[in-house]
Parts: structure tokens; sequence; C-alpha cells
DNA sequence: TTTATTGTCTTATTTATATAGTACAGTAAT
DNA sequence: ATTACTGTACTATATAAATAAGACAATAAA
């Protein structure tokens, strides 16, 4: 599975944003043991310095956490990955209304766009892509 | 009226979004004369060079024109905004369907939440300013 | 005990942004 | 004609991010 991470933003702030999503959708379930810094660095194809400093991170906010030598694990505190995934939530339906509100959108006109979207939509997985090279 | 620029991306791409949502939101009209660099660099607190090269991708791509000495112009191609317009409410709706799905929200779930939302909106305007300080 | 792996730390270099400061030619206003 | 304003161009500097390369101590595995 590509890490698909662009230049538009740091990648640091990029990883961290593709763990926290993997540990909420739970293809990282709590206790497990994730990669070390070297194996993850070459799996996003980034330097092993970015993949640490995304780590470290991780760790601040207590998502992870770090047993010196025998490797890294996610947290078993399933409370704060929960609130960690309702908090994203909001965050992006905020920012979403927020987006179309700008674009002059009312909400009707926002959600009647949404629904025709996800009508139109043939499969549940695999959009983006959308390179119009700006 | 603030810009809001932050450091999360390059500023200049922030103008460049700023000021097309201005004119999709008819804040700016077609044939509207724009301020000067430098009085925009003022306004938006930021340096005349940075404010340069945004007008500058912002005239590569049609939107606006520069009148050697006399300033520059909203493009009178209405086609063309109406055009933007859409793609960027295409792009929006499209990351947001992304993106909640990305952390494991069916198509029903973000549909209720985003109602949801909608419901628990006091005002249409002046949401933001979420600062979790990550 | 030896070896390999772990997270962690350090220094140096490169690149993209943003800023600072200055300059020039064309033109509208005076 | 002079002045002020326009877009545009240029060099230099500062900063954050990413990379490159290497090192260390602790520990699990051999």
């Amino acid at each position: 599975m590509p890490w698909n991470l662009n230049s538009d933003r740091p990648i640091f702030i990029q990883i961290i944003e593709k763990i926290q999503v993997d540990i909420i959708s739970g293809l990282y379930m709590p206790g497990d043991k994730l990669p070390s810094v070297r194996e993850l660095a070459q799996e996003a194809s980034v330097n092993p310095n970015t993949m640490q400093k995304a780590l470290s991170e991780l760790e601040r906010t207590g998502l992870v956490y770090a047993q010196r030598t025998s490797g890294r694990f996610i947290t078993e505190d399933t409370t704060m990955i929960d609130e960690l995934k309702s908090k994203l939530a909001k965050e992006i339906v905020t920012e979403f209304l927020e987006n179309m509100q700008k674009l002059g959108f009312q909400k009707e006109e926002t959600i009647s766009l949404l629904e025709k979207t996800l009508a139109t939509e043939k499969s549940t997985k695999g959009e983006a892509d959308n390179d119009t090279g700006m």
C-alpha cells in the first residue's frame, strides 16, 4: 500500500496523519508492534530522520509508545483512539462546510451536491489522482 | 477582512486560493480592478514578492490579466469563473468523502454526521479557530 | 559472548519559501 | 515636464524541511 505523500505540505505531517488514520481505521490494532523506524522510512520512501520526527510527535501525543530497544507499539488506550476519531471527523466535516460556504454554496446546495456525488460514485474505494497540474 | 494565512502550506498558494474564492463568491466582479501588488501585500501582511508570485500564477491560468502600468484586472470570461467554481466544488466534495472514508465512515454515517453538524450550527458564518495546538 | 536490531542523537548539505531592499520602464495624473 | 504609481525584475539573506551519513547505548537473538 503506497503512502501517497506529496510536496504540498511537510512530509512529516502527512506521515503523522497517515499513521493516525491507520490506527483509527483498525489497520493497526491497540498493542500492535510497529515496524522499525528504518523499515517504515524505506516503505514510505523517506529519510529515516523524517520518519523519526513523525513518530516522535505521535509519541508526544500518546498515540504510540516506544520501548527503548524492542520497538514501538500502538497505545492500548482505546478511548484515546475513539476520541481522536471523533475529533478528526469533526474537523473534516467542519472544514468541508467552511470550504463550500466560502465558494457560495448554501447548506441545501452542499447536501444535494454531496448526494449527487455519492450516487454517481461507482465503487466505495479508489478515487483520487486528480492531477490538474497546478 | 483578514487573510487568515497560516504556515501549514506555502503562503503564495493560500493567496492564490483566497483570490480565487473572492472571484468565485463575487467579491471581485469580472472586469474589476485589483489593488496594486504593494497594496495587496500590505493588506495580507506579506512581502510584495510573495504577492507577486501568487498573482503571476493567477495570471498564468487566465483568471486575472495585467495591463503593464495601469493595474491588474479580473477576467471578463464568466464561463471560466463558473467552470472554476464547479471544479473547486467537486474537488472539495471528493476530498471530503475520501477523508471520511479513510477514517472508516460509511456513506450513511457521513451524511448523518454532516446533517447533525448543520443542525447544530448557530449561524451560517464564522466558525473556525480550532486551535488544538498540534 | 557475539551479533544484529532497536530507538535516538548529531553534523552537514540541499532545497523551497519568504523576506528585504533596490531598481527600471511605461503610463496616468498633475 | 514632472511626479507618482504600475507591473516586473534582480540579488541577497533567513528559515524550515528533507536528505545524507554516521554514531551511540541498550537489548534481543544467535
